[in-house]
DNA sequence: ATGGCCCGGTCTACGCTGTAGACATGACGG
DNA sequence: CCGTCATGTCTACAGCGTAGACCGGGCCAT
């Protein structure tokens, strides 16, 4: 009686994230996502040619509604907010950080973001070769970062193993005294080196826009 | 007549290698690795407990035989040296360079180049809250940075549209004088940004041995 | 009005997956 | 000699992605 709306690729790409949300990306199949939207598995492959297409657009989904930053601030300030505001994004679905890992982020969503990198990088006066390596530098330490930030309770806390090993170098600290990896301090961290770098390169340290 | 030799974590990491290799990391399914051996797929569970941790040890084995630099020489030369030998040997299997982005690498294999750079970091100057940071971004970076280099003709061309969508900018230059997504020379230029970064911070920026 | 066509959704079926659980075998220690 | 244990095998199951045939209804040219 209630004879459902028209699918639609938006519609199951919302249906699919909120799957994974709650269930992990393991949890994300044809058959328990067609059973979210109340219809046949085999309907979604009219509107995705396979489920590798669909998880993009999650991916790409995950990634609406990112804030861009007003474009008369300086670069640096620009850079940082864009990438923060993409990691909170991400980590507003913790169950699917893992999968955006090895998904760059490329739907129409993400254009507007990558463009503003790009913008702000420009504006620091990078060429546009450089703007090319830098944003890429910046997609993957940020990719990464986030799929070190899913929650510690997550079903994969490989990651923070890596702070476990490095707290046997001689002369450490104790344990409970280092960053928790993939906190946002650690996020910070990490950003503010790469914008270091760039400033260090840049041909407008001072970060006025031009 | 060939009671074939028997079955060890080594022998099944390095079949699996080997399948993923040759035909891509979801080829790596316990019944092909099983066939590769000539054993029953469940022989495999008497050493591993579940796949995912096959893959894990996987992934390690990629990193066996990563050279260790000389540790008289400056600390950035060693940090350069080390994650351009990791993902030297992250492509020596470009099969399976995807599959390591989400697997950060910490069995047998891994610690000591860990520890190398976590090393490396201590004679910057680091704290040792820092060289845990610092550590992270590194790899965060790293394992991002590899599975952006799988050759451009693999199943996952993905990330080679980043370079496309900031072809648009304005002012860009013509495509074809834009880096390569996942180049040597990319790679080099963002590790060298972290390190500039890493510099900026540092406490001996000089590079000497302490 | 009518015939054809296509779009979106459904149904069935196939080959493949990870792995639980029972079973075989052979080595070893008491 | 018997029990125990480690190792490998077999069978079986639930679930997966998706190919291919089918079907109703809206659209359009005639």
């Amino acid at each position: 009686m209630s004879p459902r709306a028209p699918l639609s690729r938006q519609a199951i790409a919302e249906a699919a994230l909120e799957v994974g949300d709650r269930d992990g990306p393991a949890a994300m199949t044809m058959r328990r996502i067609a059973g979210e939207l109340g219809c046949d598995p085999m309907a979604l492959y009219r509107h995705f040619p396979d489920r590798e297409a669909l998880l993009d657009a999650v991916a790409d989904l995950a990634l609406a509604g990112v804030p861009l930053p007003a474009p008369d601030r300086p670069w640096d300030a620009r850079l940082t907010d864009l990438l923060t505001a993409v990691r909170a994004a991400a980590l507003g679905h913790p169950g699917i950080a893992a999968h955006l890992a090895g998904r760059p982020p490329l739907g129409t969503h993400a254009r507007p973001v990558l463009l503003a990198i790009g913008g702000a990088l420009a504006d620091a006066g990078q060429s546009p070769a450089d703007v090319v390596r830098t944003t890429q530098a910046l997609i993957a330490y940020l990719s990464a970062a986030i799929a070190m930030s899913v929650r510690a309770g997550a079903p994969d806390a490989r990651w923070h193993q890596v702070r476990a090993v490095i707290a046997e170098l001689p002369g450490a600290a104790p344990d409970d005294a280092l960053p928790v990896t993939g906190s946002d301090d650690q996020f910070r961290y990490g950003l503010g080196l790469l914008v270091s770098g760039i400033r260090a390169v840049a041909g407008n340290p001072r970060g006025d826009r031009r």
